[in-house]
RNA sequence: UCCGAGAUCGUCUAAAGGUAGGACACAACGCUUUGAACGUUGCGAUGUUGGUUCGAUUCCAGCUCUCGGAGCCA
């Protein structure tokens, strides 16, 4: 074994384990993978799950193999114009630099169509591809089905010379869509049915966003992708499990073309089982009823699992990254508990997110025994004694305050650590304070609280008894208003019913967007920038809105909310 | 039914012939001017039947169950 041997990767997942291998058996000297994402839509986090295993293989093998050339490529598969547009690509490339990576060469299956129109011909003069003139419908009905062999079609066995001619008519446009088909000659009785004769080649009389109207017929995904791979020198080809299937004829294609061409590599697809997540939907199908039922506002909507919308959310790239590194990857079906994404982003945010106090539910409280128009600033850390960060700022402290409502109870029992008639508590980095009365209203609502404050308890305990509770508060006179939307997972059952079209549009979860205004903010939030994130304490992690936020109008969205042990136990009783 | 793939704590995932480990979740306790965070402890799994072996989650065979496959989508 010669020094200069690569030191193995450190095999954590079964694609590693292939590479270390390969790399051992010196089948490759470099690791290229690439991001093939087809520009028809927004990524969601399941495409973040292939893009941190693709991109995070190129970067840990350049580390152990360097100037080896290794790399990932983004690489847009563009090969149905109809549904194709660069506004997805645009949003494809903003997500991808958002989670963090950067692209070794930036790549279009269209890129190659030339190249696919000769292949295809050699195909054909090698006795391996025909056109075939059958319409859909019978090309369907010839197929066959899993449990019974295809037939043949009747233009099987036209000449070499016949299906030259054809298939370059095709180009040129001289006939209409679906007129004909290319085809690859493989078996019409494979028990694979991708091995029935597939087809590589449809006419589509349609402008392709990158190539115009040059072209009027467009290669299939399972003939251009391994086409696309071999041209870029991949070695390792990564996607999801239902394309086990197509495997078959993805070697077919590479190991018919292979001599012919010359390609840089011989790549190898492997399959792992894409992400599955609790409480949410992840297919493109049913992310776009959303958006174009209006259930949800936009692609970017915070209750989405899209890269938009958990960006808009206040997710962090880091939080995802973290996210998929924990889930790993492998070949069995899975489903990731929502528990777990949330952890991420509230394990992440605990070291990023000053913290602040916002009032969700007002509630006022007044202090009669402090002076009318005294106003105190209270020292107030930004960081909790865990968090090893430097900074504070003052809180304005008054006798009218506003105290959340779930913090009163006029008869509460005794694990209730808050306020209640005759109780005492701590107003966090200010005084102890006990109620000695409530004002209600007609209706008997409690609208105010009365209480006195110990002069003794600023920055001190409380000499001869216990408070064990402490509330968030924020002067009334001080307050700054603020709308604050309030997300939650955006099904309420964990899997959506499966099978009919719309139905999981019934799971869908009334609460999962909840919006408040009239919320009270200490003064420091008055000028927090969009894209901002904090902690309200005791209530959860928030980010200044990125669209609908202005000064003076303050909209917060509620990334997540705190863990909740209280509300744990109460729920359970 | 045919072909392909898979099956390990509630969930996700390691161990690749040699003590079934980690994370999340859950529970208890500790700490606490956030009922947070953190710390400690606990709970908890190799689908099934055989075979090979000193030894099997791992290798072999059968069975069971689950997922994928019959677009001119990817």
């Amino acid at each position: 074994m010669n020094s200069s041997a690569p030191a193995p990767a450190k095999a954590n997942d079964f694609i590693r384990d292939i590479i270390n291998s390969d790399l051992e058996a010196k089948r490759h000297q470099k690791v290229i993978t690439r991001f093939p994402p087809e520009p028809n839509g927004f990524l969601h986090i399941g495409h973040a799950k292939s893009i941190c295993l693709n991109f995070g293989l190129a970067l840990d093998y350049r580390e152990k193999l360097p100037n080896s050339g290794t790399r990932c490529h983004l690489r847009f598969d563009d090969t149905d114009p109809v549904k194709e547009d660069t506004l997805f690509e645009e949003g494809i490339q903003e997500d991808v630099r958002w989670l963090g990576f950067n692209w070794d060469g930036l790549y279009h299956a269209s890129d190659y169509f030339e190249k696919m129109f000769e292949y295809a011909e050699h195909l054909i003069s090698a006795g391996k591809a025909y056109v075939c003139s059958l319409t859909d419908a019978q090309i369907k009905e010839f197929r066959g089905n899993v449990t019974t062999p295809g037939k043949a079609s009747p233009f099987r066995e036209r000449s070499i010379e016949e299906n030259l001619d054809l298939f370059r008519r095709m180009r040129n446009g001289e006939f209409k869509d679906g007129e004909h088909v290319l085809r690859a000659k493989i078996d019409m009785s494979n028990p694979n049915m991708k091995m029935r004769d597939p087809l590589l080649y449809r006419i589509r009389h349609t402008a392709h966003h990158m190539t115009g109207d040059k072209w009027c017929i467009y290669p299939m995904y399972d003939y251009a992708h391994p086409i696309s791979d071999a041209i870029e020198g991949i070695t390792h080809s990564i996607c999801t499990l239902e394309f086990e299937n197509n495997r078959e004829l993805y070697d077919w294609v590479v190991d018919n073309l292979i001599d012919y061409a010359k390609f840089p590599s011989r790549p190898h697809q492997y399959e792992f089982a894409r992400l599955n997540l609790n409480y949410t939907v992840m297919s493109k199908r049913r992310l776009l009823e959303l958006v174009e039922g209006k259930h949800v506002d936009g692609w970017d909507d915070p209750r989405l699992p899209t890269i938009a919308g958990l960006r808009r959310r206040g997710y962090t790239p880091e939080s995802i990254r973290n996210f998929c590194a924990g889930v790993g990857v492998a070949k069995a079906n899975s489903t990731v508990d929502m528990a777990q994404l949330e952890f991420c982003i509230r394990d992440d945010l605990n070291h990023k997110a000053p913290r602040v106090m916002a009032v969700l539910k007002p509630l006022k409280l007044v202090i009669e025994n402090f002076p009318d128009d005294e106003v105190q600033e209270q020292e107030a850390s930004y960081w909790p004694h865990d968090v090893p960060k430097e900074g504070s700022r003052k809180v304005p402290f008054c006798k009218e305050l506003y105290i959340e409502q779930d913090d009163f109870m006029l008869d509460p029992p005794k694990d209730f650590y808050r306020l209640g008639p005759g109780k005492e508590v701590r107003l966090r980095y200010s005084y102890c304070v006990t109620c000695t009365d409530v004002v209600k209203d007609a209706d008997g609502n409690v609208i105010e609280i009365r209480c006195t404050y110990d002069p003794e308890t600023l920055g001190a305990n409380p000499v001869g008894r216990k408070v064990k509770g402490t509330i968030h508060w924020v002067s009334a006179r001080h307050a700054v208003d603020a709308e604050l939307r309030l997300y939650d997972r955006l099904l309420s059952e964990e899997a959506p019913p499966a099978g009919k079209d719309s139905e999981f549009l019934n799971a869908i979860n009334k609460n999962a967007l909840q919006v408040l205004k009239g919320c009270k903010l200490e003064p420091s939030l008055a000028n927090a920038k969009a894209s901002e994130r904090f902690q309200f304490e005791r209530q959860g992690y928030f980010i200044v809105d990125s669209k609908d936020s202005k000064p003076g109008a303050l909209v917060f969205n509620r990334i997540v909310t705190l863990k909740d042990s209280y509300a744990r136990a109460q729920q359970k009783k």
